[in-house]
DNA sequence: ATAGTGTAGATTGTTGACAGTCTGGATGTA
DNA sequence: TACATCCAGACTGTCAACAATCTACACTAT
């Protein structure tokens, strides 16, 4: 009945050229596409996208309201990179978020709800006996995502996932070792029988222990930094990529 | 020497159109001068601010990703309408936030700290006596500003303001009456004392409960809302004000 | 009157062009 | 060799024009 997909045509009457260029934008930074620091070319964009410039130049001043991009007059745009000093402020925050949803849930989590969360430090318990570290890192962004949600706070939700795609730009994704999962789901198991018990103070305190800890292991886990000598915000006169890198 | 200010060209050196537009479109959010719900007339901004429309696109493209304008394809972009729920959720995070950024504070605030948050609170209570709702105010968001300064945690203050800025579009800025300036002045109080005692759970206590109180003496004081059937994000079909309005 | 249709004007979405700025290397000079 | 100057190409910043869409209002038929 449908068609296969949208037709084009429709896509448009919904979406505006720059809206889904945003969105491809994002993707290319999220996946690592485009690495941290990395300048953002929009004649190249805009010829990859098969659109004008126009659209692209909304796009990344929407990237960058979202502070996912910086940008500097007359040299571009670059998508952000994010220093340890920033990193360990978002830690810092996804800490008292936590901290707050856990205490939260404690007081009002459903059984239904606490049985989820139970399902999921299972299976990250399996992955971890597998050694399977991107099957845990996977579980492990669902499982804080969850325990978000169930706070019943989107806001939240959406300022932890920005976070989340946020500390990507920090230092590309890393995993953390076994010894590292097995400790981290000690936690997650800590933090559900918190809630369990409907002890909202013991909850904050695994929570936000976690998540501490979690800066701990992220660290630990992550190549050294080179010292970076670009934009973060204020920086100038950086060298400019030339043959426009695709 | 200097010019009376940097000539027009200097200023167009270092920043772009399109940034300035948006420091100016969102002065004109914040001040009130465009209300929440209201349509922004690419046209009309331009004209207002001698551009061409594509700086003002970007612009407004800035603040949508910002979260300050919400766009729908083909009919336009509005200043965002926060609705109850999300005020609340907002709230809630400041919850979070203060809470543990007093917590913070108990354990490391130096003296010099702890004598200007001093100062403010002596600040607010002569404006309390004084009745002067205005300058209450001022200083109570100058307060939690620098609660979240002093915790040395640049973005927890920026999502501060952010948020600041966001429940001015709930309903607009409301003033507590009298009794409600004597109270908050007296949790204001008990934070600072629980800080300078260097307890951490006491601050914690009394900064989570200085928010949520502050959440019922905000709803308290504002006016009833009406009904609110402009886009919130989602909704269409929505009359177009015909004449540019300035 | 009411509902349906059509049209003009207002506005948004996109594009292509032009001007100004910056980078990197070539050229020339001490 | 070291250093200042100049130049061409690559990009960004802005604008003006065109196409597409939507809204409001008038007009028609029932």
């Amino acid at each position: 009945m449908n068609e296969p997909s949208l037709s084009a045509l429709d896509i448009l009457r919904t979406r505006s050229l720059a809206s889904l260029a945003a969105q491809e934008i994002e993707r290319m930074i999220t996946t690592g596409e485009l690495k941290a620091g990395e300048r953002l070319n929009e004649l190249a964009l805009a010829a990859r996208l098969g659109i004008s410039r126009g659209p692209v130049r909304e796009a990344v001043r929407g990237l960058e309201g979202a502070g996912l991009v910086v940008t500097v007059v007359n040299q571009g745009s670059f998508v952000r990179k994010v220093s340890a000093e920033e990193a360990h402020e978002l830690y810092e925050i996804r800490v008292a978020l936590t901290g707050y949803a856990c205490a939260h849930l404690a007081r009002q989590a459903t059984k239904e709800q606490i049985a989820a969360l139970r399902a999921l430090v299972r299976q990250m318990a399996t992955a971890q006996t597998a050694g399977d570290a991107v099957g845990y890192y996977t579980l492990n962004l669902d499982f804080h995502a969850t325990l978000m949600r169930f706070a019943g706070n989107k806001r939240a939700l959406r300022i932890h996932e920005e976070f989340g795609n946020e500390l990507n730009l920090f230092r590309r994704r890393s995993l953390v070792s076994a010894a590292g999962m097995r400790a981290s789901n000690a936690e997650h198991t800590e933090i559900v029988r918190a809630i369990a018990a409907g002890d909202p103070a013991r909850a904050r305190e695994a929570g936000e222990l976690h998540i501490s800890h979690g800066l701990g292991r992220f660290v630990a886990s992550s190549p050294p930094a080179e010292p970076a000598a670009v934009p973060d915000g204020e920086t100038r006169k950086l060298p400019r990529r030339r043959k426009a890198a695709l």
